[in-house]
DNA sequence: CGATTGAATAATTTATTGATGATTCACTCA
DNA sequence: TGAGTGAATCATCAATAAATTATTCAATCG
């Protein structure tokens, strides 16, 4: 059983380095299972396509995002509004940085968008979690006015900021540019969120 | 010089028809010269690329919608939060509706946002003149915060609402869903703009 | 036996080539 | 002389063939 968690790392390790390197379409299968000295046969035992293994190496990445997203949502002691839009920033920055560090991980985030919209879907329902555990805790402290349904909202900041979620997918704006257009709507939705009552 | 608009005219006219039935892609420039009885090399004379008979289709169809902008943009009377919200909905209505009554719309946008990113601008840079404006009315009625540029609030209105812009271009989500969400986006957006001083 | 192979199959990609079609332009016509 | 033609050019597309590659699975190995 250990046995088998470590070999699957191996080929992924293995296929990361070659998609990174080469791109996604330009790595086989064969070339992989080479590099692990084996068969491609073999990979499917541990993988049960390609596209398994791009999803794979997709969860890695998206698992340090998220691990910064937690983090986000952990520090209830500063307000919700400001964690929001540090929210929102660090994934505009991150995703934009990732992105364009490299053709070969567009390449991947675009076989995926085609391929398995389900696993963007998951991963936009996983985001949404931490958004609404920040807005709740907003509502909480009178920072945010209260909400009938803080998974909803959550979607629907999901929505407006779309453009900022996987940028050189919708545009080819520059970083700078996408902040600033970021800021504005972020304004925008700072104003819609935040509590009457509480404001100075 | 009226002769040449109306020849322009005849020939626009003869690539709609054909377009419209056959396709963008299907339909070649041989084809349109036969139904006006002229050569394809005389189309030249009146459109420099058949890009450009596309984008006059276009222009034809969204003049449609401007008028319905400008008609929204005039009802001063009415609330401006409110022909906000008719703003964007018509224009949700209008053109998934253009676009789902057939695919040949459909292609041409499509072209038309690969080849003609300008054109698309354009468009919205006209779109944002009306938001403005209703933007301004709101302002001066005091039913709308104070707005430091109103031009550029419109523009982060446009992106916060990209989605519902072509519809089908983003997602393949139904009309109703999509009236959903953007309510729920609107919403939002409403809070945002909306003069805390006036309200009730 | 379970793990692994490698040959067989099926799907996808690439290369090649023969139209087809957009665009140009020297020329004709009225 | 301006309106229009149609043959020539150049780019793009479609079709087919050829090659590559993902995936499966019966046969082997340890």
């Amino acid at each position: 059983m250990n046995e088998q968690v470590q070999t699957r790392d191996l080929i992924l390790k293995a296929a990361v380095d070659r998609i990174l390197h080469y791109g996604y379409s330009k790595t086989t299968m064969a070339e992989i299972a080479r590099d692990c000295d084996m068969s491609a046969g073999n990979i499917y035992r541990f993988f049960n396509s390609k596209l398994d293994i791009a999803e794979a190496m997709a969860r890695q990445k998206s698992a340090m995002i998220f691990q910064v997203f937690a983090e986000i949502s952990r520090r209830s002691h500063e307000g919700a509004l400001f964690r929001l839009s540090e929210f929102f920033t660090k994934r505009l920055q991150r995703t934009f940085e990732v992105l364009e560090k490299n053709d070969k991980i567009l390449e991947i985030a675009e076989v995926l968008g085609k391929e398995r919209p389900e696993y963007v879907n998951e991963q936009l329902a996983q985001e949404r979690v931490y958004i609404a555990r920040i807005l709740e805790q907003g509502v909480d402290s009178g920072e945010i006015r209260p909400l009938e349904d803080p998974a909803f909202t959550a979607e629907m900041l999901q929505t407006a900021l779309m453009k900022f979620e996987y940028p050189q997918l919708w545009s080819n704006l520059t970083l700078a540019k996408l902040e600033q257009e970021f800021e504005g709507v972020m304004d925008l939705l700072r104003l819609a969120l935040e509590n009457p009552n509480t404001k100075r």
